[in-house]
DNA sequence: TTGTAGGCGTTATCAG
DNA sequence: CTGATAACGCCTACAA
């Protein structure tokens, strides 16, 4: 493999000048250019931008932590990094925690010793040692779907309390007054938890009390939807309604439900969270949250390119959600 | 930031024990090692691997090159190469082609001035130039999704081929003549051009004389999925039945075909290809191939790894695929 | 506009 | 078991 040595040598001019016709081209004499394009092409140059990041102290690229790729809805957000980075002319380096801190602790550890120049991170608990370190050491990151909206971060995310609200006003609308929720582990997912939390002071504000065992905390899947709902059905007093904290749960749910023998929406209403794409596509179509994934994602890096270029004061960005009914929810039975 | 310089100072030592308390601390005297440890602790010294990577050519990094990660057939070999990725210590930078061949050519150059150790690429072209100059050039890849069964490059796929006869003599065993096909654009994809013609061919070997007016060729999506069996359904002669190349189009499809009033599967039996997750959550549950995609990633990682430490004769290997029938075939209507 | 030369942090070779 | 030192490929003052 040939160097900027070899081509230098084989053009007759410095190593100085090769560098500056890659990265500046403007301030060589097109002669020189021209000479030296030639010589990198009989040497069939290779530039080696592992060596430039060595040199410069930036890798050009950065480290994207998320739960889990297989969730559809980090699929997008995680293309809307992509993307974004792209026109940065910057790689993305990804790391799935699958919903475990130390896996997270790990990831950014390695992925710093790799040299990312920032990192975005979905993270398992905004208020652990992981990102306080990261803030002491002055180190760039940008929270994606971010549950704060102040404080030393940068981030982004949504409002998650409304967005539970609003559904189940939704549901109190259509005249449900037991309803469920199946939602993700507070202990892992703060964003499942602001949603419950929306989703009960609802109930309070229309003076439906809380009730304990309406709540199922799981893990974010298919079939963790499906078995709680069953769970949730066998109750003495059941839902008439059921919260899923997000689409899979709902998915997984509605499967469960019919499985029950019960009519989807007639016997029992669903909604989710997220609006992934397939939610419009099954049948019936699922009541859910909108949440802009691939515009957090996109935002996300931008905002860490801010963060990295001008380290001013932290920014928070809370995108809009939006309500969108479709078939899986109805008015109560009888 | 402190380098191994600052360390070795501190502790009293050469650079070169510290490094080799880094990487081989068994070859050095345990009171030697401590005092080494301490002084890493001192200086908050952090690793730095990309001059590693620098001084040993080697970045324990390597590239995956896919689509579009939101199709989650993708994500989830995906997840398989990271795993594995995982357990070699090694990071995965993730490029996605948007089926344009373009689009691949520019990530192979990109991510090898990155200088990973290898690439694992789902090529839109096996017969392109991209492919032959890498293997030309010796530099070390593996094909994933791959339709090669021999030849000269390292590749994990699965025989698409089959598995479109497979299902097209299902079809054919429930008394379906009129077999329609949505289809990814072969010119993008000659997975889809295998599929294919293992449809054709099951057809002609049962007599069925092959009619290009039942052949679509599209993007995959849902919403192509959707609006191409609508096509098809507005033939004089429309189909009874429609193979759909992958999951995707097949749920597209269905949507689209409860538009136009059919009942599934009583007026129209649909099936598709990979068997995501969520193909057996929908209703009717889809009948579909089912492909190893976790299984086919991780192999292919494995592969990879097998291939930059002993780059013998390249190996090709060919996963199982398995006819998965639901409820959303059933035999021909009247 | 171009050349010289030192530096980036780690590894690896060769002595000791 | 440990130390000295030359790579590794590119960038960037500074000088010419």
């Amino acid at each position: 493999m040939s160097t900027i040595f070899d081509v230098a040598k084989l053009a007759g001019v410095s190593t100085a000048t090769v560098s500056r016709v890659i990265n500046s081209p403007e301030m060589v004499r097109t002669q020189t250019r021209e000479k030296v394009t030639r010589a990198m092409k009989i040497c069939n140059y290779k530039y080696n931008s592992l060596a430039r990041g060595f040199a410069t102290k930036q890798s050009n690229t950065i480290g994207l932590i998320i739960p889990t790729i297989n969730n559809p809805v980090f699929a997008e957000s995680t293309r809307g990094v992509q993307d974004y980075a792209d026109v940065r002319k910057t790689q993305v380096i990804l790391g799935n925690t699958y919903y475990q801190y130390d896996q997270e602790k790990t990831l950014v550890d390695t992925l710093r010793e790799k040299q990312v120049d920032g990192l975005i991170i979905t993270t398992t608990n905004p208020r652990g040692n992981i990102l306080k370190t990261l803030a002491d050491e002055n180190y760039p990151f940008v929270l994606l779907y971010s549950t704060i909206k102040t404080g030393p971060f940068w981030a982004v995310g949504i409002d998650n309390y409304r967005g539970g609200y609003k559904v189940t006003d939704h549901f109190i609308s259509l005249g449900h007054r037991r309803i469920g929720m199946v939602a993700g582990n507070f202990s892992i997912s703060d964003r499942s938890f602001h949603r419950w939390h929306g989703y009960r002071q609802c109930l309070l504000d229309h003076g439906i009390a809380y009730d304990k065992n309406l709540l199922i905390q799981t893990d974010y899947s298919l079939t963790e939807g499906q078995g709680s709902v069953k769970t949730l059905l066998s109750l003495a007093d059941p839902p008439t309604a059921i919260f899923c904290s997000n689409d899979y749960l709902a998915l997984g749910a509605m499967k469960g439900a019919r499985e029950r023998g019960l009519k989807l929406p007639k016997d029992l209403s669903i909604a989710g969270f997220d609006d992934i794409e397939i939610a419009s596509y099954v049948i019936p179509a699922l009541t859910t949250i909108r949440q802009p994934a691939y515009e957090m994602g996109k935002l996300g890096a931008e905002l860490l390119f801010q963060r990295m270029e001008n380290p001013a004061r932290p920014i928070q960005r809370m995108l809009g959600t939006e309500l969108i009914v479709r078939d899986s929810t109805a008015r109560v039975p009888g």
